[in-house]
DNA sequence: GCCAACGTTGGC
DNA sequence: GCCAACGTTGGC
């Protein structure tokens, strides 16, 4: 089982979306790094949600993969903003996962207090000029999070 | 709104 | 294969 973090905009896509809808699909990714994360993800990995490009800048949640990698229906769509002309139908080349919502957090865990925890001073996410919105979490990163949730 | 950092594109 | 130009991301 392993751990990820995926950034959203809130304005687009929040975790109150998620919890309304309980399930997401999560579409739309156009970078290969990303894209290659995704297609390790499997089902019942946990899903980290981070908010990004807004106020309150943070992990807002916690979701599940419900379904592993398969190929992203907008691709093909040419009326989606994410419509690939390139991609080839028999070898897809961007992937999509289903999520389900698995938790709320009372308050954001916010990207400033992330960067106090220094158990996170090597955490991708808080280094400078990261631009990559699907991201692998290691166990130790996972136990150092929902630590300071619980403080 | 600004701008640094990064990824992608395309001419050569 | 190099690299300048461009577009996007995302914190501030």
């Amino acid at each position: 089982m392993k751990y990820w973090l995926m950034k959203t905009e809130p304005s687009v896509f929040s975790i109150n979306n998620l919890e309304m809808d309980r399930t997401a699909v999560w579409d739309g990714v156009r970078n290969y790094q990303a894209r290659n994360y995704m297609r390790q993800m499997k089902k019942k990995d946990s899903v980290f949600i981070y908010h990004s490009n807004c106020k309150e800048i943070g992990i807002a949640g916690l979701a599940e993969i419900l379904e592993d990698g398969f190929a992203d229906p907008t691709q093909f769509n040419p009326k989606s903003p994410y419509f690939d002309a390139k991609t080839d139908p028999q070898n897809p080349r961007w992937t999509a996962v289903k999520i389900e919502f698995k938790m709320k957090f009372k308050q954001i865990l916010t990207l400033g207090e992330l960067k106090q925890n220094p158990l996170l001073k090597d955490f991708q996410l808080i280094q400078k000029g990261n631009r990559l919105s699907v991201l692998p979490i290691s166990d130790k990163e996972y136990q150092a999070i929902m630590g300071q949730l619980r403080a």
